[in-house]
DNA sequence: TTTATTCATCGTAATATTGCAATGTACAAA
DNA sequence: TTTGTACATTGCAATATTACGATGAATAAA
């Protein structure tokens, strides 16, 4: 198949796989790191700091803001991309929700 | 290819990225977040919890385990699986480096 | 207008993922 | 020993993902 059964899970489930997802490659996680380090758009190099063939990245870029984690604006020839801050808050609350689930009441028990 | 290029990045970039792969599908979402619910160990309700067929839930387990973020050990005919709370507090002190990644210097700017 | 640059899209190949039926394995109960 | 239960593994089909060459579209420069 290839295909999740999302219908059988939580809008909060879906909502919390699709946001991990995006980051689950290691390609995508170095785009959006990058747009932190320089802290404004980026217009070009993208292709240069990654290392993977143009069409790739554009690739990824697409499925970053897709989610709307991105946004990107065209400035003369080249696209400019930065961080959607809203967004991103957006998702580190879904995420950080999950994460911080309840492990103090008791220790391991196998 | 299908083949992530992994060599050309880090090991922390590639760390986040199968972090954030595991719990990129909502059935192991809903997994884990059954093993908190119930605050111990799960032996064999998964299927009944979950809704997919027993090899699926056994192959989605594996790849919990296989990141070190599930334990299971045996039980007579059942198999019990708890959280690893030791790798769970790792992969979120990871994850959150990543998510609060300073977005306050500045806002949008495309 | 021609040329160069930048990025998106298309097409395709290789591999991964998801899901399940069938089957295997291990243990417990009868 | 036989039967049943619980789970893992195997094998397979359908789909998704990753990567890139080739090409297209848009703009800037010459």
């Amino acid at each position: 198949m290839g295909l999740a059964k999302t219908e059988i899970f939580s809008d909060q489930q879906n909502e919390i796989a699709s946001f991990a997802k995006v980051f689950g490659h290691p390609a995508r996680v170095a785009i959006l790191q990058h747009l932190f380090k320089i802290n404004s758009c980026v217009c070009g190099d993208l292709v240069n700091e990654i290392g993977l063939a143009q069409p790739t990245i554009s690739q990824h870029l697409k499925e970053l803001k897709l989610l709307g984690l991105i946004k990107g604006s065209v400035e003369g020839t080249s696209v400019c991309y930065c961080i959607n801050t809203d967004k991103w808050l957006k998702m580190k609350g879904v995420l950080n929700q999950f994460l911080n689930q309840d492990i103090s009441t008791q220790g391991d028990c196998c």
